[in-house]
RNA sequence: GGGGCGUUAGCUCAGUCGGCUAGAGCGCUUGCUCGACACGCAAGAGGUCGCAGGUUCGAUUCCUGCACGCCCCA
């Protein structure tokens, strides 16, 4: 024994006077960066990019734990893993902050010009920018930053630029006049999903357009117009023709007449198309091929002419007349029904829930609108990536998100890519004199010739990100070694915007898959499962989560929460319990570093030398690895860490380390080293399976632990544990599982008969193990609080005592002057009733003929045995209550 | 309208192949300063497994229908 006082850990684990000095001792030494030549197998994981001038939001913090979790597990196991961080321009949003900056200003980017506008931008994101990166530091991400780069960095719009020009050469960027889904508010063109659906009360206007009369006919003979509906009035200022279904009887002599535009002077025709519900409304649909895609589809068919009747700012414009011209699109919607009214048009107007569009970023409603853009054709890019998950190329995870994401590529529309807002990647158009365009590698710089004015879409460059970010379209190491990348880490709401387009840009030009695995995790809600959102005031702050409760604590909380498939909840009590676990363990590491007595892991004494606590958690270390490694394997968090947080908490600090203060405390010098050595390993085996979970407290324990120095010395860099062939003992599981089913009902019955757990008692036993607990019955008397444990052959019920039936036997307790007779009377009444409960529902099964014929033998066989053991538990209990009654 | 997911304790969720007394965390009740930890220890209460049928010896689990909630698409 050392003379020396024992190492202490402070009382209370304090993250923040932990977790500052261990992440810069871990950057100091470059654990987190990665070299293409490092030895290992390459494993690489890119950051979904977040907006540059955005900040850490729990859904960030989600999402970068998982990737840091996975990170760190391969980077134990030994892989060359990188981890490569960045930021994305994010063109509307960003450009749409700023330019709240100069209103605010009182002026306006049209005001400044372009120019101004860009310098403007960049100074922003450099003052605000990377603050996103900086606080995912503070979680404890160990993302390479050597490597950081950002989607609109040079190297990066190189990228672009080569995409583009290519695509446009093998004819799958063109640019045409279509419909488009314009936003009035940003001023820009929106792709599909940037444009979000929701359920809108509103109106359904019923009017009738008159009928063009034919040549020689009488007013009064036939039908004098045609019925339409619309939740848009203001839209048949646009209107060119109507539409009936070919099979509908109605409107059979009507088709081919025209009709007159009530307000202009135009007439325009009756169509059939097959595109048109007769079940809905009158039957009758008014087309407006300008401003509805399905309107606008079927103009096509019919050649009928498009008239665009508003302006960038959703205001009409001339063309529909000077008593219309000038208003707002809802201002003419309420003016037309009026105008319609008056010349008693109008059938009537009725509410109508239907979905409308709204602008992803601004909500403001968005509408469709003809228009010339760029677009890329997606339909043999998709094919490829639908080819791809097909054939398991890539996988996502978990499975269930295959088939949406197949079904959605399988509906796939061109994609609209011009953005009319000036921060982003311009496109490399020029146009020359006479009318012509020239997609180019080189800036075009002749007299003459004027670059497109339009940016690209953001999701255009950040879909070359799992390549892009190594340097492609130059041949670089990093790109040969760390690509395609392994995993890619998102929610599974960024599968279309995102997830899809890396695919298929993916395998266009490298002919691989961006990814081998996409993990789709759920998204963070409240603790009701509700949205978090600043209207509603349920948002938390991972950052104030880090600051109260500690990185770890965070990171667990969420971990915790994230089930496969599952939308994950959060409450910051629940934040304040993981901080607790970080606690238990810190106490845990506490307890051995003060009883090691400098132990550290290493070389297992010999089985023989082990005492039956040591195989026991040994058996469960091993079991709890195996399942640990499989739900890491499976990307189950919530698994991964139940699974840790139980065999920590409620196996090895309550049982384990209780047990071996028998030997550490005890006078056999030998038996203690053991008891020090298992001791040691097993912290050190948890603490490397916790680390990718909880990388800050393991690593402060382990140095400890270990005496690691730090630096490169760091449990970050240790080896991931292999599962150990041999440590499975289920014969040691089921003894210790004896022995604490006694100290539970030991205990049990301290409780219900208010004894003090300060007060010893003796213990007679009577035990079909009897041997064994003969053996352990010091490890007994110190678990159970006993004073002495004598085991007898058999227990005769005597007056003045108590019998504790436990698993494996009885117990016997000399009463005197430890218990209340009447307390304990109540206590085995009680036990009684839950004993004839279980007894009436075996005889139940027993007592059905088909059960016992048709249940399989080892099943009747069980329920026998158990009837067995419920009826003589039940004949021992009526001896102790009537010997007890006795005393009274 | 089409498709998908869900409904288990007060709250949030596990529950393997249909079979021991359906579990956890938080919350709640009671007792406890026994040499790691009161950020703790021990014990306890709390469930018509959404509803109705069906299959089966037996259903939280499998099937059908319904109700309610959420998501995606149109």
């Amino acid at each position: 024994m050392s003379d020396q006082p024992a190492p202490q850990l402070p009382k209370a684990y304090d993250p923040a006077a932990v977790e500052p000095d261990l992440y810069a001792d871990w950057v100091g030494a470059g654990l987190f960066h990665a070299a293409p030549d490092d030895p290992g197998e390459p494993f690489s994981i890119v950051i979904p990019p977040p907006n540059v001038t955005g900040s850490l939001h729990v859904g960030h913090a989600l999402d970068n734990t998982i990737q840091d979790v996975i990170i760190r597990r391969e980077r134990m196991r030994g892989k060359n893993a990188v981890w490569v961080p960045g930021t994305d321009h994010a063109g509307i949003a960003t450009q749409n902050v700023v330019e709240k900056l100069l209103a605010a200003e009182g002026t306006d980017r049209h005001a400044i010009g372009r120019e101004a506008f860009l310098e403007r931008v960049w100074a922003f994101k450099e003052e605000a920018g990377g603050a996103i990166l900086r606080q995912l530091r503070r979680l404890g991400a160990s993302a390479d930053w050597d490597r950081e780069v950002f989607t609109f960095d040079e190297q990066r719009s190189h990228a672009v630029r080569e995409v583009f020009v290519s695509l446009h050469e093998q004819g799958l960027i063109y640019r045409g006049n279509r419909l488009i889904n314009w936003c009035p508010r940003c001023n820009t063109a929106l792709s599909d999903i940037e444009v979000e659906h929701e359920d809108t009360r509103g109106e359904l206007a019923r009017f009738v357009y008159p009928l063009v009369a034919l040549e020689g006919e009488d007013a009064g003979d036939g039908p004098t117009g045609i019925e339409v509906a619309t939740t848009r009035a203001e839209t048949m200022l646009g209107d060119t023709a109507v539409a009936v279904h070919p099979d509908d009887e109605r409107y059979t002599q009507l088709v081919g007449r025209r009709v007159r535009h009530p307000f202009q002077d135009r007439t325009f025709p009756v169509i059939a198309d097959d595109y048109v519900d007769p079940e809905f409304g009158s039957g009758a649909v008014k087309i407006t091929p300008a401003h509805d895609p399905n309107d606008h589809a079927i103009a096509l068919r019919h050649e009928l002419d498009v008239i665009d009747i508003m302006d960038d700012h959703a205001v009409l414009t001339d063309v529909v007349g000077e008593r219309f011209a000038g208003m707002d699109r809802f201002t003419a919607r309420r003016e037309v029904k009026g105008a319609l009214a008056e010349l008693d048009l109008l059938l009537g107007v009725d509410a109508h829930d239907h979905a409308v569009g709204h602008c992803s970023r601004c909500h403001t409603a968005v509408e469709p609108r003809l228009s010339d853009q760029w677009f890329v054709a997606m339909r043999q890019l998709a094919d490829k990536a639908a080819a791809a998950v097909c054939d398991g190329r890539t996988v996502f995870v978990p499975a269930a998100y295959t088939k949406p994401f197949l079904a959605w590529l399988d509906n796939l529309h061109d994609w609209c890519i011009s953005r009319q807002i000036w921060w982003g990647h311009r496109i490399p158009a020029w146009y020359g004199p006479d009318g012509q365009v020239r997609v180019s590698r080189e800036d075009v710089d002749e007299p003459g010739w004027v670059q497109d004015e339009d940016v690209l879409d953001t999701w255009f460059s950040s879909q070359l990100w799992p390549f892009s970010v190594f340097g492609w379209p130059d041949e670089t190491p990093e790109l040969a070694t760390w690509f395609p990348t392994s995993t890619l880490v998102t929610g599974y709401d960024i599968n279309t915007f995102w997830v899809s387009r890396m695919l298929m840009i993916s395998l266009w030009f490298t002919d691989e898959v961006p990814f081998r695995v996409v993990h789709n995790h759920g998204l963070v809600r409240d603790e009701f499962g509700k949205k978090m959102s600043k209207s509603f005031g349920n948002v938390i702050d991972p950052l104030d989560l880090i600051d109260t409760y500690g990185a770890d604590a965070t990171r667990f909380a969420l971990l915790r929460s994230a089930a496969p498939g599952a939308d994950v909840p959060l409450a910051e009590e629940w934040v304040e319990g993981t901080k607790r676990f970080a606690n238990k363990l810190w106490n845990v590491g506490g307890f051995a570093l003060t009883r090691l007595e400098g132990v550290r892991p290493g070389p297992m004494p010999p089985p023989p030398a082990l005492a039956l606590e040591d195989c026991w958690i040994l058996s469960r270390l091993q079991a709890v690895h195996l399942a640990v490694d499989a739900a890491y394997d499976s990307y189950d968090w919530a698994t991964v860490s139940r699974t840790l947080y139980h065999f920590v908490w409620d196996e090895l600090a309550d049982w384990y380390v209780e047990a071996v203060k028998v030997r550490l405390y005890g006078a056999d010098a030998a038996a203690a080293e053991v008891a020090r050595q298992v001791l040691a390993n097993v912290a050190d085996r948890v603490l490397r399976l916790l680390h990718p979970v909880m990388p800050f407290v393991t690593e402060a324990l382990w140095r400890v632990l270990t005496g690691a120095a730090g630096g490169r010395d760091s449990l970050m860099v240790a080896d991931w544990p292999l599962p150990e062939d041999g440590q499975a003992d289920p014969d040691s599981e089921r003894r210790f599982g004896l022995l604490q089913g006694l100290v539970t009902e030991v205990n049990r019955f301290r409780s219900q008969n208010g004894i003090a757990p300060s007060a010893r008692f003796e213990l007679t036993v009577a035990s079909g193990e009897g041997d064994l607990l003969a053996e352990q019955s010091s490890l007994v008397c110190s678990l159970a609080g006993l004073s002495d444990l004598t085991v007898v052959p058999d227990i005769e019920d005597r007056h003045g005592t108590s019998t504790i039936v436990f698993p494996a036997g009885r117990a016997q307790v000399e009463l005197a002057g430890l218990i209340d007779v009447d307390a304990e009377l109540a206590r085995l009444g009680k036990e009684r009733d839950r004993l004839a409960g279980d007894l009436a529902r075996t005889e139940g099964k027993l007592g059905n003929a088909s059960f016992v014929a048709r249940a399989p033998a080892e099943v009747v066989e069980r329920e026998r045995s158990r009837r067995e053991e419920l009826l003589a538990a039940r004949a021992q209990l009526d001896e102790r209550i009537e010997a007890l009654t006795a005393l009274r």
